[in-house]
DNA sequence: GCCAACGTTGGC
DNA sequence: GCCAACGTTGGC
């Protein structure tokens, strides 16, 4: 089982929506970057995924949801009255990706992200690098059980 | 709100 | 294919 990380704007989408109604998949849409959309294609049912809150008071790993639906064209493409639309993409060739993700768990401290960037062992996690802005990206084993080490 | 870093766009 | 201009991201 692969693991992944994806950034989020609490204001937009929080661990807490995810903890809200735990047994309904939330759809992850709005990707509009080609390499986090490659690696939202990556993405199989059952892949675990750090929860990161990004631009808000407490920035930093907030909890885990679970992948229970591989990637999809992204619906929010099409309509026009969307900010995600995008004109330049068609129903025949959809440029842009979703996956659906369910609540798993909220971990019980925020991670923060100078923690998570004082880790020896995370440098190479795109998240900690200076003037990286990947909204989405693999986590390797060890990495993951580096971060879930801060919390238990 | 600022601004550095980055990705995308489009003229050439 | 280059690269300047522009828009966005995201920590501070």
């Amino acid at each position: 089982m692969a693991k992944w990380l994806v950034k989020t704007e609490p204001s937009e989408c929080s661990i807490d929506d995810f903890a809200r109604d735990p047994g309904t998949a939330i759809p992850w849409d709005g990707v509009r970057n080609y390499q986090a959309r490659n690696f939202l294609k990556e993405m199989a049912e059952g892949d675990e995924v750090f929860i990161y809150h990004s631009s808000c008071k407490h920035i930093g790993i907030a909890g885990i949801v679970r992948v229970t639906r591989s990637a999809y064209p992204d619906p929010k493409q099409f309509e026009t009255n969307s900010p995600y639309h995008d004109p330049k993409s068609n129903p025949d060739t959809p440029r842009w990706q979703a996956v659906d993700m369910q609540f798993e768990e909220k971990l019980p401290t925020l991670i923060s992200l100078d923690q998570l960037k004082s880790l020896t062992g995370l440098e190479e996690l795109p998240l900690v690098r200076k003037g990286s802005r990947l909204s989405v990206m693999p986590v390797s084993d060890d990495q993951w059980r580096l971060i879930l080490a801060q919390v238990e």
